[in-house]
Parts: structure tokens; sequence; C-alpha cells
DNA sequence: CGTAGATTTGAGTTCTGTCAAATTTTGTGG
DNA sequence: CCACAAAATTTGACAGAACTCAAATCTACG
């Protein structure tokens, strides 16, 4: 089984799946829980941009890392204790739950899920040891334009004026997922927007007059394309 | 099946993976390859500590994970593109290397395994978001207190004057691992031997006397000590 | 015992964080 | 539809941590 077909496994058996999992539709801000360590409960991130916000106790950080369509969210993948939360980024948002049981009880039905998963969590680590090189090895400059490529690869829309996408995180979310400061990011934003590399209608709305000048302002711009750019958009296009 | 029973699934498949895999004794420095993407070969660590450095093209940094045993290094969890390369880090090693046929095969016969890899996998992602809080949250001192922390709860060995491990990686390892540079790591540890918080016989051995002055001087330590300080000692037993 | 490479340390610079105030946006009720 | 309050964002001034460059030491290894 190639890695092309193993990609819509999920798709694919989505009849069985949905009998087994329950469907969670959800709006901007809405939270859906994962219960703690010893469940195995799943979150299949089906539409929308979900952001999953970790607080590790003893710190005054929170990790947030993105979700898009496609993505596993499991307690085990998360270095917090107890609950976790996701929290919908985009306006709408589409999550199927898959209690251990019906996991348990898929994975003997059909023999390629279990593979299927661990593809997935295989993708996501990836995007995890990336973001670790954005965050550690890039300026705030950078890794302003690589947030904004990755939204513009998987969210964006061809326009007449640009690549147009929404922009679903807040300046301290934003701050928060690149490891800067809401202050640092608003500055770097309003100087892309000053030298002319985006253009801003509202604040949640961003243009992009073309995605290599974005991917010229980042060092990791085609490792980047090569995570997010290749087949998302079939599984996104249903972005609001 | 409760996730402490899952963890020893790899280990209790052992005569069934013995016969499929190739294992492989490695010496310091010695690297192993991995194929790149489309490849599903897997290496399971089986003794030592590995880093994999993931050279991202169009960027001059690299990506180091460490990885110990009982974890997995596949092609797609590694943001490069083409090869990459697990390099031995301990004085010895042990991989075990499956290649994709003999995966699929695996699956087949051991329903277990599958998921098995999607927990190892999961357990990976989990340390890879904790990392880009200790990288994203910390100073250069906690950051450098998290990786001697990790180390010790990984491989110490207690002994009358503290806990004793040895640190595998050059200070260049260590400062593009906690994204810091070379000459602030060595400024750093420099300060902590100083206050005492470390003493160094040789510049590769490190003795702690108490785990906890080192966990108040990482706010992460609580985290840390959650995935990095249950059961791996009896994985991590055969430590140089 | 000498050399190449790794580590340590100093001095100066830059980027980002902190704090505070001004401004814009969003949400709510009349 | 407008006014108002609360929240979010923007911007300025300053401080501090980490980086860069360079020189001095130290180690490992032949």
């Amino acid at each position: 089984m190639s890695i092309a077909q193993m990609t819509n496994v999920l798709g694919t058996a989505s009849d069985e799946l949905a009998r087994r999992a329950t469907p969670v539709t959800t709006r901007k801000h809405q939270r859906v829980t994962l219960p703690g360590a010893p469940d195995e409960t799943l979150l299949l991130i089906r539409k929308g941009l979900f952001v999953s916000r970790t607080a590790i106790p003893d710190s005054s950080s929170t990790v947030i890392t993105l979700l898009y369509p496609g993505d596993i969210a499991c307690a085990r993948a998360i270095p917090a204790q107890g609950h976790a939360e996701i929290i919908t980024a985009s306006d709408v948002g589409e999550i199927w739950r898959l209690h251990g049981p019906a996991v348990r009880m898929l994975q003997q039905t059909n023999r390629g899920m279990a593979h299927e998963i661990a593809g997935r969590l295989a993708d996501q680590a990836a995007r995890l040891a990336l973001h670790n090189a954005v965050i550690g090895s890039l300026t705030g400059d950078e890794r302003v334009a690589a947030l904004l490529m990755e939204l513009a690869l998987r969210t964006g829309k061809h326009t007449p004026a640009g690549i147009a996408f929404a922009m679903p995180l807040s300046r301290l979310d934003i701050a928060e997922h690149l490891a800067l400061n809401a202050d640092t990011v608003s500055r770097i934003m309003s100087r892309m927007r000053a030298s002319g590399l985006i253009t801003m209608t509202r604040r949640r709305s961003v243009i992009c007059r073309d995605l290599d000048s974005l991917a010229r302002a980042c060092p990791l711009g085609e490792a980047l394309a090569r995570v997010h750019g290749t087949s998302h958009a079939s599984e996104a296009d249903n972005a609001p």
C-alpha cells in the first residue's frame, strides 16, 4: 500500500467510521474536550482549523498546536497531564470523536486503520519537528512569514489580488504558537503590511500578493511547502 | 489493553520481530541511514542514545531530535526530504531495522503491532510538543537544565555524590537541540558548575547532586518528569 | 609530544521582551 | 442604526538576554 493510498484510508473507511464515531459540529471558539491520559479516545479533525491549547503546569506558557482536517488528536500525543482542549479557530469546524472501545473495534474490522493512524501521527510528528526548527532557528519576521505561508498553503484561495486567507488566530495565539511576544507579533505584521508583503482587510483577513515572496522571507519555505502544500486543498475546501 | 501493557508489545513480539528485523550494533558517532519518504522502513531504537540530525535545505539549521530505547524513527516523521541519518550518541547502541514489507507482514500476523507503533509515535509527538514549549518559553539556563534533567531521568545512575550521567552531546549538538548558541551553552554550563548545581569530571560526564534542584531550575520540570521519568530505566539500563 | 578540533571566555551589538499609553475593533443594548 | 464599554491591537521607549566575532585554553588522538 503506497502512502498516497494510505492517506485516504480514513476516508474510504468513512462508512464504518461514521457508524462508530460521534460527529461534532463546532463554531468559532467552541471547545472540545479530550479526556486525559489512560483514555484512548481519538478526535479526528474533519473540517476547519483547530488549535490544541495545552497548559503545562509549572509553566506560564501553553503549547499551541494547529490541527488541520485529517489530523488526529489523542491524549497520548499531548504533553500535559489530565484533560486537553481542542478549540475551533475557524468559523466552523467538524470533529469525529472515536472512543477507545470503538477504536479497538475498528482496528479489528479494518486492518489498515491502525496503520493509517500511525501514518497520520508520523506526519504530525514531522510537522512538530519542523515547527521546532521554525521557532528554534528563525527570526521573528521569518517565523511569522512561516505561519502565513502555512495558512496560505492550507486554507488560501487564489484571487486576482493574490492569495487570500483568514487569520483565525489572535495576535496572542500567534505569539504563543511562534514563541514570540504579542507586541512583537503586532510590530512584525505592521512591518509586513508597510513593506507590501501582505495586505489586510480587517484584522483577520490577509491577502498575500504572491507566495514566492513569502517563501523568500522564510528560510524554511521549501520544507513548509512540502509538509503543508501537497494535497490538503481537497480536505480543507470547506474553509469558511 | 492498557497503555502499560501496550508499552511492551514490541518487546513481547520480539521473537517474531527478531526474525523480521535486522539488528545493527553501533558505536559512537556511527551513522545509520534511513531511506527517504516513500520508503516505510522503521528503525527501532533498542539500546543507547541516538540523535536524528535532519538538515533542512534552504536553512542552515539542523533539527536534532533525541531518540531513546523504545523510540521509532521513520521517514514520514522527519520533515526533511530524502535520506535521514540517525547518529549514535552513546558509546554503543543497537537498532533494529524493519523494512517496509516486513512491517506490513508483522502487522498482519500481530494485530497489536500497528497499534503499538501508533502509540509510540504519539509518545514521541508529545515529546516534540513539550520540546516546543522548552525552546519556546524557557530561558537559556532553563533549557539546559531541562536537557540535563531529561538525561538524568533517562540515563542517570544514583551514586553517593548524586545522579551521574554521561553527556553524549557536544556543545554544538546541545546548542542546536536547544535552539541556542554553542558559546551560550558553554557559558551557561560554566555558570551551573560555578553555582554548584552540577559537577563535571571530564567534559562529557556530569554529576548532579540532586534532581530537585535541577527541577527547580526548570519551570517545566514536572512535565519532563512525566514524559521521561517513568519506566524508562528498564529500557535504558544498557547505558554505557 | 604535538596538532587539530572542541570548548571557554571576553567585548560589543542586536533582537526581542517588558511596560505603558494610545488606538481600533468587537459586542451589547437602546 | 447609534452609542458605549470591554477587549484586542498597535506603537513607543527602554532594558536585558542571547548572538557574533575573536582570542585563549583545553582535550583527544595519532
